[in-house]
DNA sequence: TTATCTAGACCGGTTCTCCA
DNA sequence: TGGAGAACCGGTCTAGATAA
């Protein structure tokens, strides 16, 4: 049995009407409750960040756990929960007489999960104060509680996790460079991130079939969104029927992405979509369940254009949005409609989920003959990379892109339109330098 | 630097299709 | 009709990428 488990519960902190869900560590001494009151006072963070904290505290657990009968120091032991972070916990001969199993994690990930493990620190800090604690010392303490107690005392006293982000007085700074965490590489790799333009049209057209041979409208309606629209996969799952329109003129379409909760109601009745949701379908907006929900798609933060809260895709090419038009005709006719407002729906009628429209996605590159991987450019998100590179490509400015992006800052949309190395290589054959 | 979203691996349950 | 295999769908966990 594992030496720390964690479940989900409903927690309702005192004073609170209304329990919320959280995950909870439970050791052989039953609850860590300080924990769950930290992630308690932390519950606006996101689901990941929960998720990552949670995480972090329960290897630090399972770590000290796993020295129970060592006669290193604390410090000493600290500081090699931070070395088997970096490095793993396995010796040359691949034995860890630890039974951990750790493997080595890249720099950024060790500095995450520490950082976490210093946030909750000053947390246990902030509850039982700078003395030093009264208790059975960090290597005989038997209760989580306790331990952390001593962790977040040797946190504070000896710079223990985190030496890097905090600024030691110089006596204290020999010792913690000793167990500061790394610093990570400035490192930029190349990699191929857009869809491979000359494999598109073939995707769209053999990719999605289902098992009748029939076309598999809705999925194909997303790719053309991402890769035509520049929208984010989560987006697409965010989009009313409600919010799409034809162009009488043009035939095109013109469709509108809404904030998810604070967004205006297609209905005059509800204050906004958390209200109409809420009311109409007992539903919740998407970006607010938790991420192991089936509805759950995340939202982030796209610059809103209109006072609707809402902001407007521009397709481009614009042909491609009366293609889109016509497309979208022939899923609405045949689709499954169910009791929700969302635009795409699954083979019941219920509202499409993300993970299975990932799980598709693949099949559908598969059935072409790739593989799904996003350095090789045929993962979801590469085809936003390929509308911003079209858009550079195409003349437009940088301002420009970051519009039809929906980029807060100009400078998020220099990701997406960077060269390649063999790019550049070839423009400077072509100028023979 | 920090917070959040996305990708991918692995697993399990249910439903569908084919065939003996 | 029942078994086998494929397809579909969902859950969990971790690492990487993106954006502010």
């Amino acid at each position: 049995m594992p030496s720390v488990l964690k479940l989900n519960v409903a927690f309702t902190a005192p004073h609170a009407t209304t329990a919320i869900r959280l995950p909870a560590l439970f050791t052989e001494n039953g609850l860590l409750i300080s924990h769950l009151r930290f992630l308690y006072s932390k519950r606006n963070k996101s689901q990941s960040w929960i998720e990552r904290n949670t995480f972090a505290i329960q290897l630090l657990l399972k770590f000290i756990d796993a020295h129970q009968h060592s006669d290193m120091s604390a410090t000493e032991l600290l500081q090699s929960f931070v070395d088997a972070l970096n490095f793993g916990t396995l010796d040359s001969q691949q034995i860890d007489e630890l039974n951990l199993y750790w493997f080595p994690r890249r720099v950024a990930d060790v500095n995450t999960l520490l950082s976490h493990i210093n946030l909750y620190c000053d947390y246990i800090d902030g509850v039982y104060g700078h003395e030093l604690p009264n208790l059975n010392p960090l290597r005989r303490a038997t209760k989580a509680e306790e331990r952390i107690r001593w962790c977040a005392y040797y946190k504070r006293q000896a710079n223990c996790f985190l030496n890097h982000l905090n600024h030691p007085s110089p006596n204290k700074f020999s010792m913690s460079r000793r167990v500061q965490a790394p610093s990570a590489h400035v490192l930029s790799v190349e990699s191929v991130s857009r869809f491979p333009d000359e494999h598109f049209e073939r995707f769209l057209q053999y990719g999605f079939t289902n098992q009748a041979g029939k076309f598999d409208l809705c999925s194909i309606l997303i790719v053309m969104l991402m890769h035509y629209g520049g929208l984010r996969l989560s987006e697409c799952f965010h989009i009313y029927t409600h919010d799409v329109a034809i162009d009488n003129k043009t035939g095109a379409a013109l469709i509108s992405v809404f904030h998810p909760s604070d967004g205006a109601s297609p209905s005059p009745d509800f204050t906004n979509r958390r209200d109409f949701l809420n009311l109409q379908f007992h539903l919740k907006p998407r970006n607010e369940y938790p991420r192991s929900h089936r509805l759950y798609a995340g939202w982030k933060g796209s610059l809103l254009t209109a006072r609707n809260l809402s902001f407007n895709v521009m397709i481009f090419p614009h042909i491609k949005a009366i293609e889109f038009t016509e497309l979208l005709r022939d899923y609405l006719t045949s689709r499954i409609n169910g009791d929700h407002p969302f635009l795409f729906t699954n083979s019941k009628g219920q509202p499409e989920s993300k993970k299975n429209f990932i799980k598709k996605y693949q099949k559908a590159i598969e059935r072409i003959g790739l593989v799904s991987n996003k350095h090789q450019g045929t993962s979801p998100h590469s085809h936003r990379h390929s509308y911003g590179y079209r858009l550079a490509t195409s003349g437009f400015n940088q301002l420009e892109i970051q519009k039809a992006m929906h980029h807060k800052n100009p400078d998020s949309c220099l990701v997406y339109i960077k060269p390649q190395d063999d790019e550049i290589r070839e423009k400077a054959r072509v100028l023979g330098l």
